[in-house]
RNA sequence: UGGGGAUUAGCCAAGCGGUAAGGCAACGGACUUUGACUCCGUCAUGCCUAGGUUCGAAUCCUAGAUCCCCAG
């Protein structure tokens, strides 16, 4: 539990600094509340630029500027082989089974709230803290993750594999605010990150060309692209460059309905690309999934069977489901609604009201029929 | 070398004498700490070629080219 004796200025606080404004405004907060904050920068990816330019480089100096006005000292640690070690290797080994990874939530738990919270407790921090939209509680001796208030926002989706040793170190002090005031009060200190624009892009990796980049690390094998009645419609330049629902860079247009073409599944064995057309597809919905890895924040195991809400992908509407636990840390989903091109590789997320319970990692989908054993929604509540 | 029909951007396709719709693809941007989706924007001085009629032709006429269909 937090010692209550502790005061802010007896409370050591190092802040994950990314060069942006999020966790410019996070260090701020926390300085003004009079905490001993200290900044540090992250290099965890060798990313110049086919220029040859180190936008790492750029960052950390935005980061050296923002600590200097702030008035905290500032660090650099690098965590590359780390990273390397723990999220790329699993990125990439997840593309080579066909699936579409989400390295962001792997990178917090093994690198922010791993590698770098074990780092600053080194260098004698109580807490972490980040400039991610998400708040942390604690009441009745369990901490809870919940939402951002700024629904727009909201990061939790990322955050869904942390524990409660990892809750209890950490902070997420822009977490009740939104965007727009994060940038306003940046503005109104002078920051200079203050109008910069958000990052995006994998963490610490960046905006890429896509298949570019994984092109330099995976061997690219064209093959046929069939719709499901087997009709053959052009060739993709590797399974991996395409994701389920995924519209663009198909090529292929013109023919049939009129309307556009999307990735519907992919078979590794045959390396085919199978598509259908239309976004009302029905071939492009689903009734349930399969998840594995299941984590609970809470660290405790939840009924077997219950309702709440889900994201199978960041940014998406909260989703009425069922979770039906089963052993091994995995779980089946069903939902209420169909589904669009829920994609194995991406993170589904549980939610009680505000609350982020946890997740897991999508293995497979359920398009038609559901497994037998599992109760029906109606009866399920 | 009988007859009939077609030929408009990468693909599909409107247009029927008055100064080239739309969709798909592609490209650019917005959105976005994954990959995607979505949204917005751009995209034929020219309509198979060469002549002709007309104030004006993708639209009419003539010849040619290519493709398709039906007959032989």
């Amino acid at each position: 539990g937090i010692n209550m004796a502790a005061t802010p200025q007896s409370t050591r606080v190092v802040v994950g600094m990314s060069g942006g404004v999020d966790s410019s405004v996070t260090a701020l907060l926390l300085k003004r509340q009079g905490y001993d904050v200290i900044g540090i920068f992250m290099k965890n990816w060798d990313d110049t630029d086919e220029f040859g330019r180190c936008t790492a480089e750029e960052d950390a100096e935005d980061v050296r500027r923002v600590c200097g006005k702030i008035g905290i000292p500032f660090y650099t640690v690098n965590f590359e082989k780390q990273y390397m070690d723990k999220v790329f290797a699993y990125f990439l080994d997840e593309y080579r089974k066909g699936r579409t990874p989400n390295p962001d939530v792997m990178c917090n738990r093994e690198i922010k709230f791993g590698e770098f919270l074990q780092k600053a407790l080194d260098l004698g921090a109580d807490y972490i803290a980040t400039g991610h939209y998400a708040r942390i509680d604690y009441a009745d001796g369990q901490y809870r993750l919940l939402r951002g208030v700024d629904a727009n926002k909201d990061q939790t989706y990322f955050l869904n594999m942390l524990n409660q040793y990892q809750l209890s170190k950490s902070m997420f002090p822009i977490g009740h605010l939104t965007k727009q005031q994060v940038r306003e009060m940046a503005a109104e200190a002078g920051l200079p990150t203050a109008h910069k624009k958000d990052s995006t892009g994998v963490c610490f990796i960046g905006e890429r060309n896509f298949r570019e980049f994984l092109s330099t690390y995976l061997p690219a094998q064209p093959g046929e692209i069939r719709t499901l009645d087997g009709e053959l419609k052009g060739t993709h330049q590797g399974l991996m460059y395409y994701t389920i629902g995924q519209r663009q860079g198909l090529g292929i247009g013109g023919s049939g309905t009129g309307e556009p073409w999307f990735v519907a599944r992919k078979d590794l064995a045959n390396n085919i690309l199978y598509v259908v057309q239309g976004d009302k597809h029905p071939s492009l919905y689903s009734k349930g999934l399969f998840a594995t890895d299941l984590h609970w924040i809470s660290g405790k195991h939840p009924e077997p069977v219950f309702r709440c809400t889900a994201k199978f992908r960041y940014r998406q509407p909260d989703q009425q489901v069922t979770v039906h636990i089963r052993p091994d840390r995995t779980c089946d989903v069903v939902f209420e609604q169909p589904q669009k091109a829920v994609t194995p590789g991406q993170a589904v997320v549980f939610y009680q009201g505000e609350v982020c319970l946890g997740g897991g990692i999508i293995d497979k989908v359920y398009e038609d029929a559901l497994p037998e054993d599992i109760t029906p929604l109606e009866t399920a509540k």
